[in-house]
DNA sequence: GAATAATCGAGACGGTACGTCCTGTCTTCAA
DNA sequence: TTGAAGACAGGACGTACCGTCTCGATTATTC
């Protein structure tokens, strides 16, 4: 169901994704988003120019499949865990988060930038990067206030803002995004 | 006393720089900063190409100099209104703010992006765009603190980084940055 | 057998060869070889002016094959020709170059003003100008001797220096380099 | 008489001239002309770029006098000697040209490299280097036919061109000009 | 002695050209 | 049809020069 259907011609080879978005992955982090061209991609992955531009139609676009493939799923992870208080939950799901930034905050830096010039990206990535998180901070939030954890007069939209926000303040900032942080976040939105 | 002395050599051109710096605005304003190139600004300034390059050593260099020259002083404007609440106060301030980035906001943008992938330059604008900002709001948080309108227990560092983080994310996100922004970040820090 | 083989990639375009070569030697005849600039060869090939760099390295290259395509081939021509005496077959070959030059004079001067800054250019210049011309003469010579039309005495090496230098000093010096010098020459050579 | 009147105003340094000619003789004769700015011979001459200006008005002027300022004046040095015999005397001056040429022959090539692209400077450098050579060659020649030294069938007129005409043929070919060369030339024009 | 005027060091300016790099498209051959 | 290879149009980059100009400072001559 998912495979499409095939009629004639050579077909893709299978491995040239993977080596062109770890050949990505590996020039990005070690060179910076704007650094790395595409012709550079394609000849760290041992590829043909063409070839990337038969899959992905932007820079942008192959990056950010490129960043999210292998970590873009635990976000589908548990965050329920009836067993921790929601503060702590909060505190676990943001290391989990900020632990991924500190391979790839380079490049998802360089995808937030590439963001503001491109507005079809930014969609991408929004859907892609921030509204996955920032439903699991309001549910978890709201189980807070059902649970009595978390005043019923606080706006959990905004302090969901509140908490993305800072962190990526901390990340486009170069300040550091760590377990620190992630304690100190968690502390002040349950501070009442 | 302010004036760098003048050692030799032609003087560089006053109306120059003040011609430059307003083609940049507007070109960045129409076009967005990575659809402008140095030699349109030189163009549209009636100068030199290498005129530019005597002066600013990036293209981010010249936009951030552009884009805070003329609003870079009113983050001086006394903050401090006796007859008003530090909740009323912060809310000025961040419509303040805003009202700015409803002009720069898009060179704005683009000179946080620009700042991901050039240390130097991020440093530069943390100078003159972040921490003036933040120094103003974590007064304004104390003197709540000192007046008793903010609690003792919450953490005035973080919540700058809650407020700036809050319009930082919805900047970027191409959320909207005006006046219902500031009151609901305003309401949620003073919210108990 | 003369064809280069064709290793992969969209093969060069003739036509463009074709229409640079036409556009570079209208351009150097009319402004001079200094005056032209390699953009304003690209542009008046209708061509991108990275095409131009892909095929030649330098200015001088693309002058020099520019230049010789279409009239280097009269070198081959056969000199010898029994119904004329020795000293008519070098009048006659003189007045056959100088026409030559009639039409290409100027680029030929710039080449060989090129030529003084670039010993790679000198190489290929004398490989391709100067060299075939030499042997020409010289065969021509050692035949006049041998035929007892020219004494045994007589250096050819040097003759043919005394015949190359002798146009090279008009052409450089602006002299007219015509039919009265061609035979003025071979006069002077057939003298005694 | 030379002195030109001085009315008022600072005037010319007098080593000024000296340091930019020397400076100029050595950085064309270690980089070649081409490869030399006038911005780089007046830092190597310590003085300021306009100081050049205000001297001459182009570069190939400056080498020019450059050049010949030194060793110009030999021309005019007698070359009448009745001990030798013509043909010794020819081989005498050329060698003195030679030698030289052996110091200057890089600028001196680079000199009529610029006069190919610069109707003005060729006649200067004409005057100053072509027509001397040539006047004194011609009364060599012509004393030869008094003296029966030289048959009065030549055209001393030709064979002066021959006499150049080899040694520039060499020169801007990249061949030796030596001592070999001058003995070579005479012989030849001597010949019969 | 003061005014005048040309020169000098320094360096900005308008301009032209350079050679490199990159993007996205196209065109060939081979699989 | 895809892939490898690479040419092509287009455009931006940063650098290097050129010749001109504008400063302040200096150094003569002339008044």
């Amino acid at each position: 169901m998912s495979e499409e259907k095939h009629s004639g011609g050579r077909p893709r080879d299978a491995d040239a994704a993977a080596s062109i978005k770890a050949a990505t992955l590996k020039l990005v982090r070690e060179r910076g988003y704007n650094k790395v061209s595409i012709a550079a991609i394609a000849s760290a992955a041992g590829v043909a120019r063409q070839t990337l531009y038969n899959r992905w139609s932007t820079k942008a676009d192959l990056v950010l499949e490129a960043v999210f493939e292998e970590t873009g799923h635990y976000a589908d992870a548990p965050l329920h865990n009836p067993n921790k208080s929601c503060k702590l939950q909060l505190e676990a799901f943001l290391i989990q988060v900020f632990t991924h930034l500190k391979e790839s905050g380079s490049p998802i830096r360089s995808l937030i930038a590439a963001a503001q010039d491109d507005p079809a990206f930014r969609e991408a990535l929004r859907e892609r990067f921030v509204k996955p998180r920032e439903v699991l901070v309001i549910d978890l939030l709201q189980r807070a206030q059902d649970q009595g954890e978390l005043s019923r007069t606080r706006d959990v939209k905004m302090l969901s803002n509140f908490i993305h926000g800072a962190f990526w303040y901390a990340l486009l900032n170069g300040e550091p995004v760590d377990a620190r942080l992630a304690r100190d976040i968690a502390n002040e939105i349950f501070v009442a």
